[in-house]
DNA sequence: CAGTGAGCGAGCTTCCGCTTGACTT
């Protein structure tokens, strides 16, 4: 048995250290936190300074169990967890869970997992920081008590299930007032003169020049190209000036995530997916991180790298410093493990990520790129405006050569520069023709998963591990959706001036198209107006920033942190009473009109179940009539037309096999219905045009598939053998069973199925509830 | 999963941050 039991966050990690630190030495892990408030209730004592009532997690009981054995029969413990509020934390909650007697702790922190840090951590132990887990405690009562508050208010005043948080609310609110944004926005037009001339002294030299003002109006634009017309053109300066462009630091969290967004089309969670398997494969290091740093082991295989690979010329170490004021900085910057690895196996997810998670670190080493950028100025002589061409050579590509980071804004492919002709001062030029085109502002661009993560980390809002479950959770919740963003068509007009003569063209342009963007629902937008109307102070964009401040204090042992919680909590509850009790309900309801029929009001509103529209009021003798919007409608946009179409459901399509096939809309969506079964639509298809062969259509390929799925059954009990995404499986009325791996399911007896399904409805329960949840959740 | 919707009311929902498997249909 080891002397020595060491513990550490994440496993993967733990594999790593033991390695280093020899056979004395046992390396296990807490998998994160082990402890934290009650699942399903507040648990904390506001009246005893808001003590918190701390449960060993569900999932966690064993793991505890194994670990206070283990613990026991070691001669010290190694509290390794990371060195950050939620790592000090989780060390506390370690020696009060474990009961780990003080004279056998020692408590080390590192924030690179090499040999040199490892073995320098061992031989500096410190005693563990209490005011820093005070921080913690005092972040992790503030969020339980914001959530567990606001939330019920939400299911009383809008609709039940919802939520509320320091982070998630926020970030709705980002995505809301972007829609704002966008809505208020009136594009504005304008005019661009862009020329060909050619050079005159040897008759053929192409130039481009653009004027870089901008005309304001058409007659402006006449009026220019007609002082144009007569006008000679000749090149009045020719300026080179020497530029630079550095390469962007190595990855964190957000910048990973930005970057494979916008490289490799990944979503944030799947971005996370993948990295993790590198991760856990050992391929790079952890990707949870705010960090830029590297350590001194990566810089300099970065720069053997780099000298092997392009030359010595190629390699500029670098340390970079972190922007963001809300860094932790536990861990390293996100990089290959073995830097000089230019190849993985995995699959190509892996491959390309692996693959810009390489070129972005060695990016980082790398000279600057050196370019020379030219303006050339071109005098038009009967106008006081001027011409102006521009170039842009690379001299030295220096970090380009592997490596160019990406952004978020639409390909402005206008400003594509390139190498420009040799020109002298005072050379002619030939006007080969002008164009002024009409432009138009632009709207604000809608957030990205990426982006939002790039808005939040600004604010300070989040933190690395929690990025893409905020962003899940938003979406899950049905307060934003993502969406592509269709374009929309306009016309504009260029004036082409050719030899003496203007020309005016009408043309068509797309525009706005956005690809797999976060818009703000109903629900979304209802939501965010109640909260900022009635927790303006826990919506507030410095309100992270300015308890993070406290926190701090805390850290530092200048506040005492239940007296924080207490001069937040005091003003805070109050306003969870008052608008408890005086709030009207937030149902964003909206009146479209009267319905032709009944005479009654047509109201679109959010209901139990979501948007939905009301035809009638609750106190009228006849009971109103609903129905849900469809997916895609909105309660500011829908019309009354739109409204009333949706009570046209359910209808009778036509009748197959001698019965109806009846079309609507459910829980689930659009769907027919036939023989008594449900049929779900698939994208795209309405249900209130759909016809009798495209109905039968989807009834067939239903029933197809079905009998793909089919293995056999026992059809006196009821049971049937399927195949389903995980193999084959059991199903015995709503309930589905697995079928263990030596048993071969088409094979199966009615005996062995009985049997399979007697032991699972034995099993512990604990696990096959928390399953069900977790798929209910979804 | 299963195709609702008012109102009645029981009983439920909910936060953020740290980490992965066990499990799913």
């Amino acid at each position: 048995m080891a002397k020595n039991l060491v513990i550490v966050e994440s496993p993967a990690k733990a594999k790593t250290i033991e390695k280093f630190l020899g056979k004395d030495f046992k390396v296990v892990s807490s998998f994160g936190h082990i402890r934290d408030l009650p699942a399903k209730k507040m648990g904390i004592n506001i009246e005893t300074g808001f003590q918190p009532e701390y449960e060993i997690s569900a999932d966690k009981k064993k793991l505890v169990s194994e670990l206070k054995k283990l613990a026991g029969k070691a001669e010290l413990i190694w509290l390794a967890t990371d060195e950050d509020r939620e790592g000090e934390a989780i060390s506390w909650h370690l020696i009060e869970a474990l009961n780990l007697p003080k004279e056998k702790i020692k408590r080390i922190v590192f924030h690179e997992i090499t040999k040199n840090a490892i073995t320098e951590a061992v031989k500096n132990p410190r005693d563990l920081d209490v005011h820093l887990v005070n921080a913690q405690q005092a972040r992790r009562v503030l969020d339980r008590l914001v959530g567990f508050e606001i939330s019920p208010v939400l299911w009383r005043k809008v609709k039940p299930r919802l939520s509320a948080g320091r982070v998630q609310s926020v970030a709705v609110r980002l995505i809301v007032e972007k829609e704002e944004e966008i809505n208020n926005f009136k594009p504005e037009s304008f005019f661009k003169a862009k020329a060909r001339f050619i050079l005159v002294k040897d008759g053929k030299t192409l130039l481009e020049a653009e004027l870089p003002k901008k005309l304001k109006s058409k007659k402006e634009a006449e009026e220019f190209l007609n002082e144009c017309i007569g006008s000679t053109f000749t090149v009045e300066a020719v300026e080179k000036k020497p530029g630079k462009r550095s390469p962007a630091p190595p990855f964190t969290t957000s910048t990973l995530q930005q970057e494979a967004g916008r490289k490799l089309g990944f979503s944030v969670a799947k971005t996370m997916l993948v990295a993790q398997q590198l991760y856990e494969s050992g391929k790079i290091t952890y990707m949870r991180t705010d960090s830029v740093n590297l350590s001194s082991l990566a810089i300099n295989t970065a720069k053997q790298t780099i000298i092997d690979t392009y030359g010595e010329a190629y390699s500029k170490p670098r340390q970079y410093k972190t922007k963001s004021k809300s860094a932790q900085e536990a861990h390293e910057a996100i990089r290959p493990t073995y830097i000089a690895n230019s190849e993985i196996e995995g699959n190509s997810d892996q491959v390309r990520l692996y693959d810009l998670i390489r070129k972005r670190t060695l990016a980082s080493q790398m000279t600057d790129a050196k370019l020379e950028r030219t303006t050339v100025k071109i005098d038009i002589s009967n106008s006081k405006e001027k011409f102006v061409a521009k170039g842009e050579v690379i001299i030295f590509d220096g970090f380009l050569k592997v490596y160019t980071e990406s952004t978020d804004d639409d390909d402005n492919n206008e400003d594509q520069k390139g190498l420009l002709p040799p020109l002298s001062v005072g050379d002619r030029l030939k006007r080969k023709n002008i164009e002024v085109v009409q432009r138009f502002t632009k709207q604000p661009p809608r957030y990205s998963e990426a982006s939002l993560v790039k808005k939040m980390e600004e604010l300070g809002i989040g933190r690395p591990s929690t990025y893409a479950p905020t962003i899940s959770t938003i979406q899950r919740r049905e307060y934003v959706e993502k969406k592509d963003i269709p374009a929309k068509t306009r016309s504009f007009t260029t004036l082409r001036l050719t030899d003496g003569q203007i020309e005016e063209i009408i043309q068509k342009e797309k525009y706005g198209y956005e690809k797999a963007k976060l818009v703000p629902t109903d629900i979304g937008i209802v939501v965010n107006a109640f909260l900022m109307e009635n927790f303006g102070d826990v919506m507030d964009y410095n309100f992270t920033a300015n308890v993070e401040k406290e926190f701090d204090e805390i850290a530092e042992g200048k506040k005492v942190w239940n007296d924080s919680i207490g001069r937040f909590y005091v003003p805070f509850h109050k306003g969870v009473e008052h608008s408890l009790e005086h709030s009207e309900k937030a149902t964003g309801q909206r009146l479209l009109g009267v319905d032709p029929k009944s005479g009654r009001n047509v109201y679109a509103r959010i209901g139990r179940f979501g948007p939905m529209i009301q035809i009638g009021e609750a106190e009228d003798d006849e009971k109103p009539a609903f129905a849900s919007l469809l997916k895609g409608q909105s309660i500011s946009s829908i019309t009354l037309e739109e409204a009333l179409d949706l009570f046209k459901l359910p209808r009778t399509v036509g009748s197959y096999e001698g019965e109806d096939i009846i079309a609507a809309i459910g829980r689930f969506g659009p769907y027919v219905k036939h023989k008594n079964k449900f049929y779900s639509l698939p994208k795209g298809v309405n249900p209130m045009e759909i016809n009798t062969e495209q109905a039968i259509a989807i009834i067939k390929e239903k029933i197809q598939k079905d009998k793909e799925k089919f293995i056999k059954e026992f059809a006196d009990e009821k049971i049937q053998v399927l195949n389903g995404r995980y193999g084959a499986y059991i199903k015995k009325g709503r309930k589905n069973y697995r079928i263990p791996k030596d048993k071969d399911p088409a094979a199966l007896t009615l005996e062995e199925v009985n049997e399979i399904i007697e032991n699972a409805d034995k099993a512990p329960k604990g696990r096959r509830k928390t399953s069900t949840r977790k798929t209910k959740k979804k």
